[in-house]
DNA sequence: AGACAAGTTA
DNA sequence: TAACTTGTCT
C-alpha cells in the first residue's frame, strides 16, 4: 500500500453494496480475478493495471491516493462501470463527446494498426449492417442470438448465419473479413487462435480440411468456395470473403460462418470472452464498415444465453440496490473525475490532477448512509480510470508502454504493495 | 438387433434396480457411455467389444442371444461387474482359479509384451509393496490416499511421497519403474502421454526443465537425481529411478513422483480412469515385483476423493437393494454362464455354448419377483463376458482382433442394429 | 433438458 | 471450502 491509505480501510468505507459492484464491473471488464489475476496457464497481460500483484483493494486505495487524497464534497456523477463497457461499444456517442477524435469517419489508415484492433462499430457509407435470422433463433440449438446482451452463442463447428446488410444501390464490389478478438483491455493486443488440442491435424475437427499448417491456427471458417484464408503479420488470423450480393428482392446477403474452438479451450481462448469482428471491405482492403459482435463458442448455447440473461437481470438489481443507476451517462470533459481531458497526447495534454468539485447531482437513491458520496466518487472515478485506458489503449499504445515502464520502475505514486 | 429378441424386450424384463445396476458397472468398467461411446475427440477403442455402434440394450439383447435363447431356470450365481473388477486386482485369486495361467510366478517375458502390460500386483520375492504416510493424509490437500478406494488422487505437478518396502535383507540393487496406464480394458492399449497443451515447451509446468522433445510427453515425472525417462517401443512413457536402501532403522524408501497433466486433459487422458504402475526392477530390467495403484490427477483431490468414496457406498447400497450381493465370487469353469472354459485358446477351447443349467444358489435375497432369476442370470453372463474379455486381452490379444473383425465383417451371431 | 463432472473463482 | 462455470452424459 502507498502513502497513508490502508488498503482495507477504503473497503470499510463504502457500503458493501457499492463495493461489489465496483468489484463486478472490474472483474468482468479486465477479466482479472479477486485475488492473483487468471490462472497460470495464461498469456500475461503486457497491460498490467491491474496486475498480478494488486488485490482489487490495493487498486483502491491507490484510487484514493491519486483522486481522492484531499477531503472534498465532491458528489460525482454516478454510474457502473458496465456503463462504460457500454458506451465503448457506442462510436456515435463517444465520438460525439470527442469531436476531436473522429474514430470512423476518417482512413482506418489512421487508427493504431494491428496489434489494437478498432472494434467500434461503424455502418459506414455502405448502410454495413448484420443481423440474424428471426427464425431458429433461441430454439435451434446450434446456436441463438441474444437481443438483449448483444450477444452470439454458438456451438463449436457448426454453421451459424449471418445477414450481412449493405446498401443496394451500391455496386462496387466488397469483401466481408470475420476475425476474432479478446474483448479484455488485457487480452485485446494477443491474437485469437486455436487451441494446441484442436489445431492438431489428427483432430476430428480438422478431418476433409485443407492441411495446411496456417489454416490450423484458424478458429473462423467461413463455408464459401472463395474464402481466403490470411494471417497479418502480426499474427492475427482472420478469414475473407467476397460480399455476395443480395438475391434480387433481397435485402441482404448470408454469410456462413464456422468456429473451430470453444471459447473455454485451455491454452486456446480459455474462457475469456471474445468478439466477433466483421469488417465490410473493398477489394483493395480498405475498410469502408465494421461490426463488433460479442460471441461465445460454448457447447450449450441456449443454456449459457440463458444464464447470461439471468445474471444480467441480477446486475441491474444490484445496480439498482447499490444506488448506481443503470442508465447510460455520457463522459464528457467537465465531469469526469480523474482531471485528464479527454484529447490525445498528441495535443499536449496536462496531466496534472484536476480536483475540482463537481456538480452533477447524484443520480441514484440518496439515502442517509454517510460513506455514500464518498463511495460513488469512488465509483467514479474508476469508471473514468478505466475510460481513460481504453483511450489509451485505443489511440495511445505506446503511451500505455511507456506508464507500464513507469509501475516497473516503481514510480512513486503508483508504487504500491 | 439380431435374432428374434427386440432390444427393448431386454429392459423390460429386468427389474429396474438390476438393469440400472447392470448399466452402472457396464459403464464404468468399460468407460463407454450409453448412447455411443466417448466423445468425438476420443483415440477409437480398438477393442470394440462395446463399439460405437451398441446401445447397451443392443449388447443386452446379444446377452440373451448366446445365453439365454433357450428359455431355462438358471439361478445362476449373482454379483455385480464391480466384483469382477475386483477380482482382476486380485491375481493370486485369479491364479488359485486357474492354476494353467500364471501370471506372475514366472518370467516376464511370458507375458504380452509392451501393447497391454500387466496390472495386477505382485509383491515377488522383494516382498515389494508401497504404502503412503499416515499423516498429512487425506488432509494435507495436495494429495490423499483413500483406503477404502484403494485409490490416490493428487493434484498436477505436486510431489507426492510413495514409501516403497521391499525386504531389507535383500541387496540387490533394484529400480523402480513408473508409468501409467489406462483402466479400462477399451482403453489400457493406448500409451497414456500428455495432452497437446500441457506438452508445449512454453507451458508453465515446463518451465526450468529439460526442453528434450521426449520429456514433454512423460506425465510422470520422478524428484531424483537419477531418474532415467524412457519411451517403448510402443510408445509407453515410464521413469526409472534406482531404489535408495531405506535409511537404517526405516522400512521404507520415499520415492516421489509428480503428474504433469490432469485426469480430465481434453487431448490427454482425457476423463478416462488411471492406474499408476509401478515395477520392481533389476539392474537388467527384469520385473520382479509389481503394484498398480489407481490414481487420480485432479484439481481437487480432497474433493473429489470424498465424492468417490460417496459414491461408492451409494454403489453398495444399490447393490443390496437390486439383489446383487457385494461379496465376491471366484469365477470357476464349474459356475461360468459362458461356457467358454477359461483357459487359453491355443489349449484348444472349444467355443461352443455351454447352456447347461447352474446348481448354484441364488445368493442375495430371493423374494418374490418373477424376473429376478432372469435378470441375474442376465448379471452372470455379462460378467463371465467381461471376464472373457479381459482374459483375452491379457493372454491373447490376437484372439480379440480376430473376433473383432469377425464383428466387422457382420458376424451372424453378434451381429446387430 | 436435467444431472453430473471437474477446473476455477471467491 | 463452497459456489460457479462449462463440457459431457443420460
Ligand atoms: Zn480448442
Ligand atoms: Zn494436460
Amino acid at each position: 500500500m502507498s502513502g497513508s491509505q490502508e488498503g482495507t480501510d477504503s473497503e470499510s468505507l463504502i457500503p458493501p453494496e457499492v463495493y461489489n459492484v465496483i468489484k463486478r464491473d472490474v472483474r468482468d471488464f479486465f477479466q482479472v480475478s479477486d485475488s492473483e489475476g487468471r490462472s497460470s496457464e495464461d498469456e500475461t497481460p503486457r497491460l498490467s493495471f491491474f496486475s498480478r500483484q494488486d488485490s482489487l483493494d490495493a487498486v483502491f486505495s491507490l484510487t484514493e491516493d491519486r483522486v481522492c487524497s484531499k477531503p472534498q464534497d465532491l458528489l460525482g456523477h454516478t454510474a457502473s462501470f458496465n456503463e462504460f463497457q457500454m458506451r465503448a461499444q457506442e462510436p456515435l456517442l463517444y465520438e460525439a463527446q470527442m469531436p476531436d477524435l473522429k474514430v470512423e469517419s476518417t482512413e482506418p489508415d489512421e487508427l493504431p494498426p494491428d496489434p489494437v484492433p478498432a472494434t467500434t462499430n461503424w455502418d459506414g457509407e455502405h448502410g454495413f449492417d448484420v443481423t440474424f435470422p428471426a427464425a431458429a433463433n433461441s430454439s435451434s440449438g446450434t446456436w441463438t442470438w441474444s437481443s438483449p446482451l448483444e450477444k452470439l452463442f454458438v456451438e463449436m463447428v457448426k454453421t451459424c448465419p449471418f445477414q450481412v446488410h449493405v446498401n443496394q444501390h451500391d455496386y462496387e464490389p466488397l469483401n466481408i473479413r470475420a476475425m476474432l478478438v479478446y474483448t479484455s483491455p488485457h487480452y485485446i493486443q494477443f491474437a485469437v487462435s486455436r487451441c494446441p488440442h484442436h489445431a492438431e491435424a489428427s483432430h476430428d475437427s480438422n478431418k476433409g480440411c485443407t492441411q495446411n499448417e496456417e489454416f490450423l491456427q484458424h478458429i473462423i471458417r467461413a463455408d464459401h468456395q472463395n474464402a481466403r484464408y490470411e494471417r497479418s503479420p502480426s499474427g492475427r488470423y482472420s478469414v475473407v470473403i467476397p460480399l455476395d450480393r443480395p438475391p434480387p428482392g433481397t435485402e441482404f446477403a448470408t454469410l456462413l460462418l464456422q468456429f473451430a474452438c470453444l471459447g473455454s479451450c485451455p491454452g486456446g481462448i480459455n474462457r475469456r470472452t471474445t468478439k466477433l469482428l466483421l469488417t465490410l471491405e473493398t477489394k483493395s482492403g480498405k475498410v469502408v464498415g465494421r461490426k463488433a459482435l460479442d460471441l461465445r463458442i460454448c457447447a450449450c448455447p441456449s443454456r449459457d444465453r440463458r444464464q447470461e440473461e439471468k445474471k444480467a437481470e441480477k446486475r441491474r438489481e444490484d445496480d439498482r440496490s447499490s444506488g448506481v443507476p443503470p442508465t447510460k451517462r455520457p463522459l464528457t470533459n467537465s465531469n469526469n473525475t480523474l482531471g485528464v481531458p479527454l484529447v490525445p497526447e498528441s495535443k499536449k495534454v496536462q496531466l496534472s490532477l484536476d480536483t475540482r468539485p463537481h456538480q452533477h447531482g447524484m443520480q441514484g437513491r440518496n439515502d442517509s448512509r454517510s460513506n455514500e458520496s464518498f463511495a460513488l466518487k469512488m465509483v467514479s472515478a474508476m469508471q473514468d480510470m478505466m475510460q481513460l485506458m481504453e483511450f489509451l489503449r485505443q489511440r495511445h499504445p505506446d503511451v500505455l508502454n511507456e506508464y507500464e515502464q513507469y509501475r516497473a520502475l516503481g514510480g512513486t505514486t503508483l508504487q504500491h504493495k
